[in-house]
DNA sequence: GTCTGCACTTACCAAGTGGTAAGTGTCCGC
DNA sequence: GCGGACACTTACCACTTGGTAAGTGCAGAC
């Protein structure tokens, strides 16, 4: 693994424990056992460096998005699948979930304000696909974001809520909800657009 | 409105946008023409300072839920209700849910960890009065937390999007979800609970 | 050998950080 | 009029911030 990829890797760790502004680059370059210096040889800037964290997490996303769009064509399978993955994703890499999660907080624009090139299209797939689903019933583009906001939502957060649950009730009970959560995530979405199609 | 109450309301603006590291208080205080030297002189220090603020927002959601509790016996219906009511206020103070998330993300313990002592209890009950609607299909205490937690996360992540969605596609869109957002979480935790309750 | 590019260092900077100390003015009870 | 509490100020502190400048050491090319 080259130095550069290091930086990021550590970066997104501290990062997505502290946010942008509760990192210095020098804290990140120590963990390293380098200078700061070193790190803004490769990065230029911190804001940079930032942008790279999120250009590879959304990167990661993006992929793995494209490939069930590909390979699903029934819309109520493609939906599912796309949240599912979502999900499976954030779970595996808890940190970027959190990242993303961070950059959904900061209302301000910043180092390319990645989350949006890869989360519109990824939002518009979803609300497309879903309303694709059942042409009968009519729907309107707000009301299917607000289904699809709800799937994120559920997804995301429980993604997100490791640290905080386990601190709370013991890492235990957190692993035993997560047993549940994947089936329960796939219950609610079918329950949903099973229901929206009556 | 007291200049102490003045700067509880503005720190808790600038907090959720940009994270406690992410504002000075030099900056809270100049927001309101003094120097940060006042604001030291209320509260004694930047963390007691955001203490308070968490405090004020936990408390104003405490007693929403302690109403609640208090006026409906019905499981079910108390349980819809308290999740309705959390979200009704967040999305009144979408500041205050911005900051909760951002409490939800940070890991480490800071400034007496006030989203705690308020979420846990709030978590608890959730989780019991679910436990109690249906005691004939056995159900354990993690999956009833995973259920819980689809409702809140639908809720709290789409009363944190409105920056970056209206940056996406606009306010407009966002307000069109919004007006079925509410519906669609009835529904959600209805149809939950109902095909649980096969 | 010497030159070049690369990874990385030490040294330094202006600006900003949270926080302390010591006032300054103003209102209020007496 | 006076003493003290209160709200707030200026002045200052040690420290950290992101970033620049100028090397240093070391590989491979010629």
């Amino acid at each position: 693994m080259s130095t550069r990829d290091q930086f990021i890797a550590t970066a997104q760790r501290l990062f997505a424990a502290k946010g942008f502004y509760g990192v210095s680059i020098a804290a990140i370059a120590q963990q390293m056992g380098l200078t700061k210096q070193a790190l803004l040889h490769h990065f230029g800037s911190k804001e940079k460096l930032y942008g790279e964290v999120l250009q590879r997490i959304s990167g990661e996303l993006m992929a793995c998005t494209d490939e069930i769009i590909a390979s699903r064509v029934d819309p109520l399978e493609r939906l599912t699948e796309l949240v599912l993955a979502q999900y499976r994703l954030q779970m595996a890499d808890q940190d970027a979930a959190r990242l993303i999660m961070r950059e959904l907080l900061d209302n301000e624009p910043r180092a390319g304000a990645a989350a949006n090139w890869y989360l519109k299209p990824y939002l518009e797939t979803l609300v497309d696909t879903l309303l694709s689903i059942n042409s009968a019933r009519e729907r309107s583009r707000g009301q299917a974001l607000a289904a699809i906001y709800q799937f994120l939502g559920a997804a995301h957060y429980f993604a997100v809520s490791q640290p905080t649950l386990g601190r709370m009730f013991g890492d235990a009970l957190y692993n035993e909800a997560r047993q549940h959560y994947e089936e329960e995530l796939r219950q609610m979405i079918e329950s949903r657009l099973t229901i929206a199609a009556r």
